[in-house]
DNA sequence: CACAGAATCGGACCGCGGTCCGCTTAGTCT
DNA sequence: AGACTAAGCGGACCGCGGTCCGATTCTGTG
């Protein structure tokens, strides 16, 4: 019988790895938000940290990896929300109001931390990362119950495209767009995207 | 009285400069299909025009706005296609049909070029590049036809978020979509964004 | 407590996209 | 033709994200 795999893999972290893991993460979140994400270079948050820059990407492998960090725990909270939160955004509204309210909700989050957000996601849809992948889940599991015959798959995707912080940089920034008014835009999309007719087929008032 | 101001404002090329640009362009065509886009720098480019780094930058600007450059031909084409072209494009069909045909024309487009324009979709929706407008405003035009009452200008943000290339390759390469899987993605989220009803409302024959 | 081995550290280093500025050259006016 | 001027040129230079590897700890063991 071999050893029970250890369930937490990295659990075996060194001290002073976790003490620095720390300090960057902290020297990160205070840069960015006195700077403004895309003013700050790894090599500043390094210096900040008192740390070499080798830990620095040894830790975190990339500038997009290290804003993910820091925006874990909201990141955190907001599937929190929507796996066991409250009706609007968690179980227990009819599907096609809880997937507008993820938006709206994921909106807000976008809103809040834009340009962190817009540093996260250099390569294509934050590929590879677990709450995009989360999301993507959730929307995908959504679709399906709202039309079972839809490539839910595909669609989540696409629809998810639209919650992307670079798009919202750009609607608000070059196009001049106001929160609200994107919010709307992406109830619409949803609404069209669900056939009215197939949107009630599934409206339990609880999960 | 004043000189005649020129119309054509950069039409004081000097003959070098021409010169020099054909080659820049001619070198970086070959090399990205040579090597694939994302594996040639742009000293290499310099280098193979026989130009230096500078004139490279001095005449494009930025490695996305080359690589605009190079794809302009096949946006050109594009363009010309949903203005003037044939009516499951062009002008004739019913627009829903249009914006359908735009959308595959797209994603055919990107499907033939995608590492390129990958590139040269650095930041944000290529924005403020002359050919996203052009296709921004058709799709405004087209949603506003089909449904006056909606928000066309931000709807055509969002729907042409759908219709990137970095989207694409993320669904191609790390979902193992197909493009036929993608056309029908398209045209499913273009059917319900706009009102079954409303769609029908201008259905002339010709524009 | 001393030791050994491995995990961790840190800063020199790399190639990249992009900028700068002194030199060259193509067009123009006499 | 000759000279003048501004457009054009090019390569040294910069800061950035990211990598590498010798030096430096930390931690379990005798």
């Amino acid at each position: 019988m071999q050893d029970l795999p250890v369930i937490q893999p990295q659990a075996a972290e060194r001290a002073d790895a976790a003490r620095n893991r720390e300090r960057i993460l902290c020297a990160a979140r205070r840069l960015f938000d006195e700077k403004g994400a895309r003013c700050v270079s790894m090599d500043e948050i390094a210096d900040a940290a008192g740390v070499g820059k080798g830990t620095l990407f040894r830790r975190f492998g990339s500038r997009a990896a290290l804003a993910h960090a820091v925006l874990s725990e909201d990141e955190a909270r907001l599937q929190e929300g929507f796996i066991r939160g409250a009706p609007p955004l968690g179980p227990g509204a009819p599907a096609r109001e809880r997937l507008i309210a993820f938006g709206e909700a994921r909106l807000d989050l976008i809103a809040a931390h834009s340009e962190l957000l817009a540093a996260a996601e250099a390569a294509g849809p934050n590929l590879d990362s677990p709450p995009y992948a989360a999301s993507r889940l959730h929307v995908e599991l959504l679709l399906r119950e709202l039309d079972p015959g839809c490539d839910s798959e595909l669609l989540s995707d696409t629809l998810l495209a639209g919650l992307t912080a670079g798009l919202f940089l750009y609607l608000r920034g070059v196009r001049g767009f106001d929160l609200a008014r994107i919010k709307e835009g992406w109830r619409r999309q949803v609404e069209g995207l669900v056939p009215a007719d197939a949107a009630d087929a599934a409206e339990p008032a609880l999960s």
